[in-house]
DNA sequence: ATATCGATTATCT
DNA sequence: GATAATCGATATG
């Protein structure tokens, strides 16, 4: 079933409740012959105000640019000079705010995206390898700051978009954010708590 | 199993 | 000049 945008004003609004909502959505890139899709398992709330986490606490600069404008575009920045990290802007145009995407569960175009990655599916089997954490998953989808900064996600002619199928989310977990120095301690990141592709170490019986 | 570290560059101070 | 919304490799228990 294919999945329908999510229309502008699903993200004009507070970026904790687009966090949340954004769970159990489906990211897709749609690009020539390329057809990938990922249910979104793991995200972080990036706040205008009282954020000094936020890119956008430094101004609205030509790197932050995309943050500050309207609500549903990609903010793609690049970090630690190896890795690009995939964010959706929330809030009206002229408030800054914006949601990172953490960690999806594949679901299409696995092929596609292991050859992205550069791993060898069969032996270890580790699907979460492809897409659990922000540069991997940008990594498996080619997402770059030149290719991808500014395209208008709720629009499926973009190659990169969100959309919504019949699944329902089940019990959703609020932690703190993870790699961050400043505002550390603020419960502002999402995840599917069932879900084993959210990033980090693999979950473990208790 | 956890801990530490190098990579490599845009951005800000 | 220092830092960063990370990852993968290596070292150590």
């Amino acid at each position: 079933m294919t999945p329908t945008p999510l229309p502008r004003p699903f993200y004009s609004r507070d970026p904790r409740r687009v966090a949340r909502a954004l769970l159990g959505k489906v990211l897709l890139r749609d690009d020539g012959p390329l057809h990938l899709s990922a249910r979104i398992v793991e995200v972080e709330a990036y706040l205008g105000k009282n954020d000094l986490a936020a890119h956008s606490a430094a101004g609205n600069t030509a790197r932050t640019a995309v943050l500050f404008g309207p609500p549903g575009y990609a903010y793609v920045y690049f970090i630690y000079g190896n890795h690009y990290c995939l964010n959706v802007s929330c809030e009206p145009d002229g408030k800054p705010g914006g949601v990172l995407f953490r960690a999806l569960e594949p679901l299409t175009g696995i092929d596609a995206m292991a050859r992205a990655r550069k791993i060898n599916l069969s032996s270890p089997r580790d699907l979460r390898s492809l897409t659990s954490g922000p540069g991997r998953l940008a990594q498996a989808f080619g997402i770059t700051r030149p290719r991808d900064n500014g395209l208008d996600l709720t629009s499926p002619s973009s190659t990169l978009w969100i959309g919504e199928d019949s699944f329902r989310p089940g019990k959703i977990q609020v932690t703190p954010r993870i790699g961050i120095r400043k505002a550390a301690d603020h419960p502002l990141r999402y995840i599917l708590a069932a879900s084993p592709f959210v990033s980090g170490p693999k979950p473990r019986k208790a």
